[in-house]
DNA sequence: GTCTATATAGGGATAGAC
DNA sequence: GTCTATCCCTATATAGAC
């Protein structure tokens, strides 16, 4: 009954799309532009999705996929700091993959109303996972922190995360067409952790850091 | 030799297209509508402004003259904790006075070249602000953190100061059109300090916040 | 300074042949 | 599944009358 063979052509829409947006901005890229590229008809590409927008329904879903997997937290036993960043590590990774989303993301979220509340989840989730591995953190005596302090950071945590890569896009030495290094981001979101933790493993996590961002 | 009168016209289209833009956003706003808001023609409108950037452009220059004096430090005296709370209020306000030129920020500025430039600049100087007033944190005992942690937190509060709307906008609990609280991001700004206050400060700056927030 | 009218271009989307 | 042809609509921008 389904179709005979895996659709390939539906494939190559959504992953030639995915990299166009992620390059122009998904503003920037009509379905034209994207036909074109493919070296196929407007008409083939409005075969396989209804229109623009369902294109981008479809990368988002992957994406949640993405990140729904990346924030899996060790249920087993109480985080320590290498989890955390290994964890960030991941979602940055997933970020990266599907940066267009972040690049134009409160016109993106108004313009597609279910997307918004789809992305809300993500970011609840996020929150209460930080939440959770810093009282992990309390627990086992690495971090001196209130539970209002625990909220704040977990805010501005998730709020770094994900606006890092276009704050690096905005700032002064940005001229050359460089990728930004992932790890500088996930440098920065940690220090933003070290200022709470216990001297010992405050030097801990900045040889962490360093030594990441050094390679 | 010049126009009889100051352009009464010019004026309303660049304050209506502020209104606007700041309402739907920039990309969402053609120079039809402002002109139909207006009730002048699309041909009126185009003998005032070369384009629609051009009136961006000019948006952008009171932008950065707002920023640029907002962001004056005093000179005769090391800053304190409520210096700094003023100016995070002048810039929050700032901010949301242009706020249309925050929510679209990267595709605004890699589509008009120079602006970015002249972004980055006020980043720049922000941050140099920023460094200047934490020193002088240190210097008087207030605060305790190492140059490293410093540049950190500087680059973390630039960052959440230009992206807390854009975040409010995003999280889960919005949904009703009310205008964000500005005081909470302030309030937010502020927390990414307090983790490197001595203990007695740390509580001064949590009760200035609190109050705030609270009215 | 302001209007009407219009040129131009491009994007989104569909119909119908193959 | 794919293509060609086309329609509709909107946005930017200009010319020329008033």
């Amino acid at each position: 009954m389904a179709a005979r063979a895996p659709n390939k052509t539906r494939e190559r829409i959504l992953s030639r799309s995915l990299i166009m947006f992620n390059e122009q901005g998904e503003p920037n890229v009509t379905t034209n532009h994207i036909a074109d590229e493919l070296e196929i008809s407007p008409g083939n590409l409005y075969y396989h999705f209804r229109n623009k927008d369902d294109i981008v329904e479809h990368l988002f879903q992957r994406f949640e996929d993405a990140m729904d997997q990346a924030m899996l937290v060790p249920e087993d036993r109480d985080a320590n700091l290498e989890d955390i960043w290994l964890q960030l590590h991941l979602v940055f990774e997933c970020i990266w993959e599907y940066r267009f989303l972040y690049r134009d993301l409160v016109d993106l979220l108004l313009r597609m109303r279910h997307l918004k509340m789809r992305f809300s989840r993500i970011l609840k989730r996020a929150h209460e996972s930080i939440v959770e591995v810093c009282s992990a953190l309390v627990r086992s005596g690495v971090m001196n922190a209130s539970r209002v302090e625990i909220e704040a950071l977990a805010n501005n945590i998730a709020m770094a995360t994900t606006f890092w890569l276009n704050f690096e896009q905005i700032r002064p030495q940005i001229g050359a067409k460089t990728d930004p290094d992932l790890g500088r981001g996930i440098y920065h979101v940690m220090m933003l952790l070290a200022a709470y933790l216990r001297d010992g493993e405050r030097q801990h996590l900045n040889d962490l850091a360093e030594s990441y961002i050094n390679g």
